[in-house]
DNA sequence: GACATCCTTCTACGTCCGTAGTAGTATCTA
DNA sequence: TAGATACTACTACGGACGTAGAAGGATGTC
């Protein structure tokens, strides 16, 4: 399940609550876009043929439902990245995010936090 | 500067030693990918025009040199799915990245070790 | 009932991507 | 020197994407 950037977008309004007309997420949709709302539902067509989300029909409108989940769609894009740009291994991910100064202190600890938070969790549960 | 999943694997290969002849490249490129020679051709004519790569002509062959490097590439390949399916923020990915089993625990301990060193270079330098 | 709205489906069109063939030219080799 | 080999430039073609207009049916409103 490949999402293109413009379908972020729209699977981003979308998960943000459902279901949805596409009236609806045309409003939802950041300020920065702009799209006509036969864009929208072009889109939405498409993704529908993807099985990415479902439409059904109510009176003469379609409401529409994510079929994958948030978590889902943002662990296959991850793995894309991973294998492509980072040789397929989550940690020179992490290495590259660690080094990259882009981490702020406070995110670096929140890091620490979960890290720690999420080893104890793993523990108890193995 | 926004790369492809094909033009990922030629710029694998290029970055792991240039400049760097097509006919090296295609040697290079991992087994599971078994380009025409031409294809090849046709995507680093495309990288050029992107301004990717830079070839440079001696005798009849071009050898290829990259213009971007890894790094820069990584980091927009990144920042690209941040905004899209993160909401912008590095925190969540982080948080997903944590939550997420695939971390072993060795990784989640290199992390924390490179996260450490990181904070102690951050205040050194600051 | 006639017009404005809103929704739907169908069609379109330029660009990028994945993939590669063809033709022309240069070079090696028997 | 003729054929094999290697390289280049040009062209192509189907599919996905971004974007949207046109036409037609249903519904609200005066």
């Amino acid at each position: 399940m490949r999402l293109s950037n413009a379908e972020w977008q729209l699977m981003n309004a979308l998960w943000a609550g459902h279901p949805a007309t596409a009236r609806e997420l045309a409003d939802r949709l950041p300020d920065e876009i702009d799209w006509a709302y036969t864009t929208i539902k072009t889109m939405l067509t498409r993704l529908e043929k993807k099985q990415a989300v479902s439409a059904e029909m109510r009176g003469n409108t379609s409401h529409y439902t994510p079929l994958v989940a948030r978590d889902e769609a943002r662990r296959s894009a991850l793995r894309n990245l991973i294998d492509q740009a980072f040789g397929g291994g989550v940690q020179p991910l992490l290495a590259f995010l660690a080094r990259d100064d882009k981490l702020s202190d406070a995110e670096r600890q929140e890091l620490e936090r979960i890290l720690e938070e999420d080893a104890r969790k793993g523990k108890e549960s193995s």
